[in-house]
DNA sequence: CCTCAATGTTATGTTGAGATAACATAAGGC
DNA sequence: GCCTTATGTTATCTCAACATAACATTGAGG
């Protein structure tokens, strides 16, 4: 039961994607869930969901997780194709719509 | 208040990498935190809990904003070191510790 | 195969995330 | 400088995420 959660289809898809390469980078260090789940200060259960895709997981776990596994470096660095400009002092600090 | 969680430096270090990526991404397209909440699905604080690194935010909520932002596609592929061999399906579907 | 550990599944209680709302502050365009 | 509005901040309430626990299933290895 409890149902995932509603998400459009790409979103979840990436997700699902996630979790699947989160459970094999498990399995090819051999690590159980339980194992990683005391490692990441989680349990089995979270860590099931984790695998699953299930969106409604904190990202503090997910990022726990993947230094668990040796996974974390530089996740968090996403390139963003609009920007090859701009970097966050060179912008405003506020967007502004059209007609303000 | 609110002391947004315990964590290990490294891994908030990331989250708030994410978080300012995420915010540059927003500001170059011009967008305030209000109108990616609502093509998001949520609001305005939690836009800035994401911005700010806070790990006690859903993953739903950031694939959501990133989908918003259009930052989502491929998000899901972490490139695992360990693994340059190995796919899911040749992999058992259990990890085995030691001596079981 | 036969065993046992790893994982799936379900139930329950607690705690905090997140929605909502209201007010304060400050940045940006005119 | 003004004035508008984006953002910061705080408070309250609800509901579900997570921890815990117990039981069922199934795969990996000997």
């Amino acid at each position: 039961m409890a149902v995932p959660i509603k998400m459009p289809r790409a979103a979840r898809k990436e997700l699902v994607t996630l979790g699947d390469n989160i459970r094999v980078a498990r399995l090819r260090r051999k690590l159980t869930a339980e194992i990683v789940a005391q490692r990441a200060g989680t349990t089995r259960q979270t860590i099931a969901k984790i695998e699953s895709g299930n969106p409604a997981v904190k990202i503090g776990t997910y990022v726990a997780v993947l230094q668990a596994l040796g996974l974390l470096k530089g996740w968090g660095d996403l390139d963003d194709p609009v920007g090859e400009q701009m970097a966050l002092d060179d912008l405003p600090q506020r967007a502004r719509l059209k007609n303000g």
